[in-house]
DNA sequence: AAGCTTATTGAGATTGAATCTCAGTCTAAG
DNA sequence: CTTAGACTGAGATTCAATCTCAATAAGCTT
């Protein structure tokens, strides 16, 4: 696996006369290998340790590039910096979030999604992503 | 009205010791007169154009009371500064949002409010607040 | 494989939203 | 009216994110 996203991510460039980097391509393996969020500078930090140059302004400069190919997508955090996750090859979710330990449960429901396509249509609106985020307290936390 | 916003306000800062100045009355009587969203600068800049004297630190401290004190919400914008919006005394609802023209649809779907409270359940969370954030083109630019 | 056009990189400067500092001020309780 | 401690404003500071620009490399062309 990983094939198919860095096609997409191939063919992405390809098609804006981009070029496949070295840096490009070591960011990209990186991310694909990563469960859950990130950000910017972890994934900075990450690759340095991995032993692969890839200066921050890189990271900051292709992160936008991977959003619009389709392969990650950015999710809202309650913190202040942007958070990412892989999205390309991973079945769609929606994220709940505890707002006292800062879990984060995924979620998926056909029936939302069904959902949200007719309120779309109703509006007349051609939905083509979004974004649900729940919060509250987790089962643990709320006791 | 703008009375009922207000009260709560005092009632929170109250609840925790803390006090109703001029200047927090000034931002929430602003806050109160505005419709749709609104960002820090934007309270800062018309604040000073009406004449009241409010610092931009007062600003930015008083915001998170009043998302606290449960009248305003932050509302996620594509911009990379954050944006609020008035909830207290409004009916709750959800956005959709047109990625080439900007422009902001606001809906409501009792369905939509009551499968979110069936999967919370399902998850053992207790929710009690939530963003959707729908993207895609508006009727107007789908053509 | 060499040449060439043009995208890309990295280090450091820069921006800009948001936060912090701290001395002077004001609120609210007694 | 007094007092404790919350609050304010101006400017400094932080830090994520972006920009600059000279040096480099991707990848098409021959």
């Amino acid at each position: 696996m990983a094939k198919k996203q860095k096609k997409a991510f191939r063919e992405f460039l390809e098609s804006q006369n981009l070029r496949l980097t070295r840096e490009r391509e070591a960011i990209i393996e990186h991310v694909l290998r990563k469960h859950g969020h990130f950000d910017p500078e972890e994934l900075h930090f990450e690759l340095k340790g991995n032993g692969a140059k890839v200066s921050r302004a890189s990271i900051y400069r292709t992160i936008p590039l991977l959003v619009n190919a389709g392969i990650i997508e950015k999710v809202e955090n309650t913190d202040k910096h942007a958070h990412y996750e892989l999205i390309l090859g991973r079945k769609h979710h929606d994220h709940m979030l505890c707002t006292r330990c800062g879990k984060v449960i995924e979620f998926y429901s056909e029936g939302l999604e069904r959902l949200q396509d007719r309120l779309c249509k109703a509006e007349g609106f051609k939905g083509n992503s979004h974004t649900l985020e729940i919060k509250g307290l987790c089962s643990r936390c709320n006791r």
